[in-house]
DNA sequence: ACTTTTCTGTACTCTTCGGTATATTAAAGT
DNA sequence: ACTTTAATATACCGAAGAGTACAGAAAAGT
């Protein structure tokens, strides 16, 4: 009973999450979110809470997006390395145009830091990522592609740290060759 | 002639510097600004322009500081190597207290892809940088220690990736005993 | 001592911020 | 058809945002 929504919730979630990905926390305002979630404030309100559970809304709906786009890059592989190559290569924009970065580093750059909550959230996303990671590091090890020198959760947690570093690096370097290199460069320490 | 000034700027300037590393440009207020830096909205306005010229003008503060704290660290190294090592664990906070990062890093991801004078600031002091690291890479090759596949500015820009990827994940990672990890994983690459 | 110039401090501007009260509209249950 | 319930839209709130006008205060030159 009662009135139906007139908007998709995720559809305006989608949209939310550009807007901070874009934008991050401080810089989106709720002008921004409505006008480009198509919806009045108070329905906003009405749905999530605040500006603040937004954005913690917007970044798990990113991160989940993230999580499944990943495995099905992952799995498209050639060979595991070819897959953890390919995985970093996601760290370089396509285009010009695409400079909104991962928003997960900007979030840990921009909220982590004095957002409790938030960081677990990303804490528990990057942990899953490391994982996903490790299985085909472990594979590589398998298959002789990649050194046995370290455990298959420390090599992932490596190559998370390394595309991170591209993340960073690509807001000032428009050259996608030296983000391709850099990326080989970091990839060679797993190699035996 | 005229009333002289009551403080020193570049002293005002180091704390603004603290006050933008800590909470970025647009978390920063005015009133933020001046409390910390001890003077009164008209003399900001007066002696730095605007919000956006002191957040500049303290940026370029903070990289020649880190880079003279950077050339003051690498001359320590007992070798090349080791030199490099000792610059990838600055990106290692000392207490859990030391959580702003790279002012540089959180400029990047904050301000770097709509503002066109903050990257090239940013582009400039990380090539003045690289250069700086790629004479040490350059001592590692001579010395046989690190490996001669890439140019020393080559290798240089990776590690400097690399520290940009540790200081992402300083913040959301507490243990420095991780990264430290991670950081010697990434070296490892360009050793032979 | 006096004038001039420059900095300081108070108080203000207008705008935008995040968030909400209220009235209206529309869908569901009876 | 009518009541109930929930979502919409308009309009507003106090607070805080960046930036400034203006008067008073202090240092330099004469």
């Amino acid at each position: 009973m009662g009135r139906i929504k007139q908007f998709k919730v995720e559809d305006a979630l989608a949209k939310a999450t550009d807007v901070f990905w874009q934008k991050g926390f401080e810089a989106a305002s709720l002008t921004d979110l409505t006008e480009e979630m198509g919806i009045q404030r108070p329905s906003l309100y009405d749905t999530f809470g605040s500006k603040a559970e937004l954005y913690r809304d917007a970044l798990m709906a990113y991160q989940a997006g993230a999580r499944a786009q990943l495995d099905k890059l992952l799995a498209e592989g050639t060979t595991p390395v070819d897959s953890l190559r390919r995985f970093l290569a996601t760290a370089i924009p396509d285009s010009v145009n695409d400079r909104k970065g991962c928003f997960c580093v900007n979030a840990s750059i921009e909220t982590a830091s004095h957002e409790a909550e938030i960081q677990e959230v990303l804490q528990k996303h990057f942990l899953q990522v490391q994982t996903l990671l490790a299985r085909y590091v472990s594979a590589g090890q398998a298959a002789g592609e990649i050194s046995l020198d370290l455990s298959p959760m420390d090599a992932a947690g490596y190559l998370l740290t390394l595309i991170h570093g591209l993340h960073v690096t690509a807001r000032t370097t428009a050259d996608p060759a030296i983000l391709t290199a850099r990326a080989e460069c970091g990839l060679s320490a797993l190699l035996p």
